[in-house]
Formats: C-alpha cells, structure tokens, sequence
RNA sequence: GGUCGCGUAGCUCAGCUGGAUAGAGCAUCUGCCUUCUAAGCAGACGGUCGCAGGUUCGAAUCCUGCCGCGAUCACCA
C-alpha cells in the first residue's frame, strides 16, 4: 500500500475520532525543500467540516498521526499545511521491495483491449523532415509508455502510397530521369524520388509564368499548366491499373521504401504493422451506405452525401462526392473500421498527426460515434504543434526543410567533437567510438524534442546547435555512466551486489529525496500514459538525475567506511541507474556504459 | 469573422485534479577537479505568470472579456 493510502486512512480516522467529522477527502502534496517533512497533509480543505483553527487541528491530527502509525516520525505544522516527516525505516523497507525487481515502474498486466497506435505516414514523394522526426519520436514513445502503462499495443502507419504527389515525382522522372537509380547515382532512394518532385514544381512554376506572361490569369495558370494535366492523366491510368504507370510506380516507392527503412533505423523506430493508402483509398464507401441507412448521413440533391454536424457545434461535411468518388474523411473512416477488424483485440486507436488537423480528427472521432461503433469512444488524436524554422514554416519543395538524416549525422558530429574534447575514451576502438557518438548524439534530439510538451510548436534554429549541458539527453546518459563506472569499481572491490541492505541505520537527505523520486516512477508512467505525454517521463528523468548527481557529490560511495551504508549506496545508484535506463527506454533513448 | 491551441525570467521550458515565498536549463557572474567521470556540483543575478474583471479562505492553474501568435473552417490530402 502506498504511503499516502495509509495516511489518508489514518487521517480520516483522525477525524472522526477527535472531532466527530468524516471527511470524503484528504489532499496530499508533497513537502516544500525550505520546510521539514516529506509528505504534507493540507488542511484548509477540512475547515469546511471541522470548525477551528487550522494551526490547532493540524497538530491534533499530527500527534494523533505520530502516536498511531510508525511511518510518521515527527511533524509540524506551518500556516495550515501539516509536514509529516516520514521514517527512514519506511524509505528502506520500500527499496527493498524494489531492489531487486527487473522491470520497476512498468505495469505488467495486459489490458484485455489493445491500442493501436498510427505514427509516421508519410507521404512516399520526398524524404523525412525534422517535421516526420517529432512526430516518429512522440509516437514511438506514446506507443512504449501504453505498453509499460499495461496496455497491449500495436504500431502502425498508414503509408500514403498513391495520389498526384507521386505521379508528379514519376513524371518528373519519366521526362529527365534518363533512367537513374539509386544504385546509378548513389542516392538515397527517397532522396533521388524527392529530387524530382523539386523538378517538377520548378518544371510546373516556370510553366505557370509562361501562361501568365501570355496572358492567362494565376487561377488559369496554375490548373491548366501542362505538365499538371498530364501528372492528372499519370494519375488516371494508375486508377485504371495501367501496367507501365503501376511498374514505374512501384519500383520508385520502392526506392523511397528502402531509404524510408534506413532512416527508420537510424532514428530507432519500428512498426508491427503496415498499411498502404493503395489498399485503403477505397474503403469506407459501403459504411456510406450503413450510414444513410442508419440515418447518419444523408444525399444531397447532386447524389453527394453529407453528415450534419451542426448540433456538436460544427458543420456539414461531405463523405462522398457527387461522382460517388470517396474524400479523406472516407478513407479514415473506412480504415479505421478495418483496422479493427484485422485486429479484433483492438479497444481504441491514436493517430499521431499534426495539429493542422484537429478538425479533421474531431469529425471523424464524431462520424464513427454516430456510426455506432463501440471502440468510437476511445479514439485519440496526440496532436503535435509543428516544427517551425526563424524562417518560418518548412517547405519541402522550396528546400526550407531540416532533412531527417543530414540532421541525425549532425548530432552525431557534434557529439563526436564534444567527445573528443574530452578525451576520456582513448581505450575505445573507431567503431565503439561511433557507436558512442550515435547515442548521445541522438539521445540529445530526442530529448530536446521530447521533452516539450507535445501540443506546443518547438522553434528549432538549425544555427544554433542543439545543447549537450544542462537539461538534456547527453546530461542523463553522462550520469548513466557515471553510475556504471561506480558499480565496476564495486564489482572490483567486493561483492556488494548479492547484500540484502539493511534497514537500520539513517538516511542521509540527498538519500531519502532520491528514495522519494525513485518512488514516483511508476505513477509518472501511468501518468504520461494518460496523459499520451513522453515529456512527463522525460522531466521526471531530468528530476531524479539532479538528485542524483548532488547526491554524488556530497556523499562518498564506494569511500564510505561504514560497510552497510555503503551497500545501500552502491545499491541505491544501480537502481537509480536502472531506472533512467527504463524511463529512458519509454522514450526510445539508449544510454552509454561510459561517455 | 467562427472554432481550436498557445502566451510563465533575456532565450528554451517545468509547474499534477486550485494551495505555502512561482521552479529548472541556457546565457552572465562567483566558488569547487592530489578523493567514486567537471557533459558535473554549490551559489549569485534575473518574474506585475499577456491584460482586465470574476469565483474562492487561497488563482500561473477554474470562468468571462480583451490583446498577441499559430492552426483550421475545400466535392485537397
């Protein structure tokens, strides 16, 4: 039971033995730094039921606290806020119960519905930007902190495969490829396909200024250009399942794929399952028909059907065209319907998109309710704010975008000079030294980008290096390694890893705040799950890290004489050790055995 | 214009369902490497929490209005 259960039962009890009131609740914070005691019971909140002085109350419950229960060893009482000082005893009896556990913080019960988690779907036109990177990151770490929160979870993409975008960048090869490949050129494969969708814009603007310059106006122009209709016509054969334009198609998205993969890797992200748009883009238009069926929606004069939305406050949305062609709204609908069919386990879903598209998502949440479906009720749309540049927003197709691999081999450079600086790694081969370079290298941009909360857009200036001091992945991993190179040397000196610890003697400070942070781990999960947010685990990391680091400096470890005192320690930093490792896990981070 | 989100130190961000004198990092300044990794620690400096009302014993947090920034409101995806 937790600390806080006990004392609520306590308190209550407390209550209604000196002065005859229950109360439906107690309020619990924990103790400021400037005032004594580790858990603080606030009692303004019980005035409305017991008539008094704050002052007075909090030290008849206080004392009544003291007498009754071992845990609470001393308390005080200042302005209404009553400090309980907890017991050492109770601190240690609790890293006991922990010590040895392997996966501390992580629920392992699986909750009979699983989640399914889209993140990524990109298009297969052009290459990841830094855009594609936060969302692979937040998406990637929501799916491992469900998972650690108990939930089962699969991870998907919806790889939008087919549309104008991709036609543009197969014409623009088509007319000036002169047959180059990735193996030809040497490029990365969704490089070389995002070359030629540059191609075609430039190829499609200066088109545009000739028709204007012979005096079509803008709007004209920019539909009537040549090289758009005949990108339309590439995209009516692919309909029609024309055999050269279906060819040509897959083996370009197969270029984009491969490099897709390698980018994927690199970041450290993964899928379960994959769903292609080519395979999607028609679903959904028999849950039209359900829908007027059921009276959800409804046809319009021009055969288009719509759905009503303006009793939630919104308004009207079409869901089939007039030609009985489907729209996005469709689509999703239709595929998140399949996807529950495929996986029947599924309870909810969470789409990792933008927030440029919280409408979109607050419709089609609102269709499949109407619809019915009883997962409806669990649909989440983790909305991101964007990555903009000083410059402003990013655009793929006029180069202003932070591409996802020239930025990952950044960091990696940059962590190599720091490192070097350093010096401390002479012993290291060439290829541990780049294995070393990698991780802290991307452990900086994940952590940077994680920790911020996800609704907020980050401002990332490509001039000013992403720091490795401070509040930062670099810090964590460095005290990772700080905490491994102690336990080597304990393992050299003696066996104080098989020790039971003991549990009477006293807790320094810097010991019992680092007790009380490794405390809340498990409920910083649940919470990050909860609320789909990696940077509660990231800041809670950061939190138990400080702590630890001025615990290192003020206390000896392996110099502390007293052999007890000095187990505990050596067993205290493992553990803090272990749960950086996990915390940092949930975030896709891997940390370093030395820096 | 309607709707949604954001606005906290010079900069980047924390601040849980309202609670004590609003916290970190970066930057600037001061100390600390003959002792477990100085990518560190200890400290100084820095705030009318966008503005104005309201609710409350108590508001950065909840409500209303206004201001600023962003997004969105297609038979586009």
């Amino acid at each position: 039971m937790k600390i806080e259960e006990i004392l609520e039962i306590k308190v209550k009890e407390a209550a209604s033995r000196l002065f005859k009131v229950e109360l439906p609740a107690v309020e619990f914070q924990p103790t400021r730094k400037d005032f004594e005691g580790d858990i603080t019971v606030v009692v303004f909140p019980m005035l409305r039921f017991i008539k008094g002085n704050p002052e007075l109350i909090g030290k008849e419950i206080g004392d009544y606290l003291k007498g009754e229960l071992v845990e609470v060893a001393d308390y005080n009482v200042i302005k209404g806020f009553l400090n309980l000082v907890i017991s050492d005893a109770f601190y240690l009896d609790f890293f006991n119960s922990i010590r040895t556990s392997e996966n501390y913080g992580y629920t392992e019960s699986v909750d009979k519905d699983a989640v399914m988690v889209e993140y990524s779907s990109p298009n297969t036109n052009k290459p990841l930007h830094l855009g594609h990177i936060r969302n692979n990151l937040l998406g990637y770490a929501v799916s491992e902190i469900l998972k650690a929160s108990g939930k089962k979870v699969y991870k998907t993409q919806i790889i939008n495969d087919r549309g104008i975008h991709i036609c543009k960048s197969m014409l623009a090869w088509k007319k000036w490829g002169n047959g180059e490949t990735p193996e030809s050129s040497g490029l990365k494969g969704d490089k070389l396909v995002g070359n030629y969708y540059v191609a075609f814009d430039q190829a499609f603007k200066s088109e545009i200024a000739e028709l204007v310059a012979a005096g079509s106006t803008k709007e004209v122009a920019e539909k009537e250009a040549p090289i758009l209709l005949e990108a339309q016509e590439m995209l009516r054969k692919w309909e029609a399942g024309d055999k050269e334009v279906r060819t040509l198609w897959e083996t370009m998205n197969g270029w984009v794929y491969k490099g897709f993969n390698e980018t994927y890797k690199n970041l450290g992200v993964d899928f379960d399952t994959l769903y292609y748009e080519s395979d999607t883009y028609l679903l959904g238009k028999d849950v039209v028909a359900d829908g007027l069926k059921k009276g959800v929606f409804y046809k319009k004069d021009d055969g288009s059907v719509w759905v009503d939305l303006t009793d939630e406050g919104l308004d009207e949305k079409i869901v089939l065209r007039s030609d009985g062609t489907a729209v996005y709204m469709t689509q999703d609908f239709g595929t998140a319907i399949q996807r529950v069919k495929d996986y029947p386990d599924i309870g909810g879903l969470v789409y990792t998109v933008g927030n440029e598209q919280d409408y979109h998502f607050k419709v089609l949440f609102l269709i499949l309710k109407k619809l019915g479906y009883e997962w409806a009720g669990n649909l989440y749309h983790l909305s991101y704010g964007m990555v903009d540049l000083p410059s402003g927003k990013m655009k793929s197709r006029e180069g202003t975008v932070v591409d996802a691999d020239d930025l990952i081999n950044d960091m990696t450079n940059t962590a190599a000079t720091i490192s070097e600086e350093l010096g401390k790694l002479d012993d290291y081969s060439e290829e541990e030294k780049q294995q070393l370079y990698r991780t802290i290298g991307l452990g900086a941009l994940k952590y940077f980008i994680l920790k911020v909360d996800p609704k907020k857009r980050i401002l990332f200036d490509p001039e000013e290096s992403v720091d490795f001091q401070g509040n930062t992945g670099p810090f964590i991993q460095y005290t990772y390694a700080r905490i491994q190179s102690i336990l080597r040397k304990a393992e050299q000196m003696d066996a104080v890893k098989s020790s039971e610890v003991e549990t009477s003697f006293d807790l320094h400070p810097k010991e019992k705040e680092l007790l009380k942070q490794i405390q809340l781990f498990p409920e910083t999960i649940q919470l990050a799950a909860e609320n789909y947010s990696p940077a509660l685990v990231a800041n809670y990391t950061y939190d138990l890290v400080k702590e630890f680091n001025s615990f290192y400096q003020q206390v000896s470890i392996l110099g502390e004489a007293d052999e007890p005192k000095k187990v505990f320690r050596v067993q205290l930093s493992k553990k803090v050790g272990e749960v950086i490792q996990s915390a940092f896990k949930l975030l896709g981070i891997t940390v370093p055995e030395r820096m």
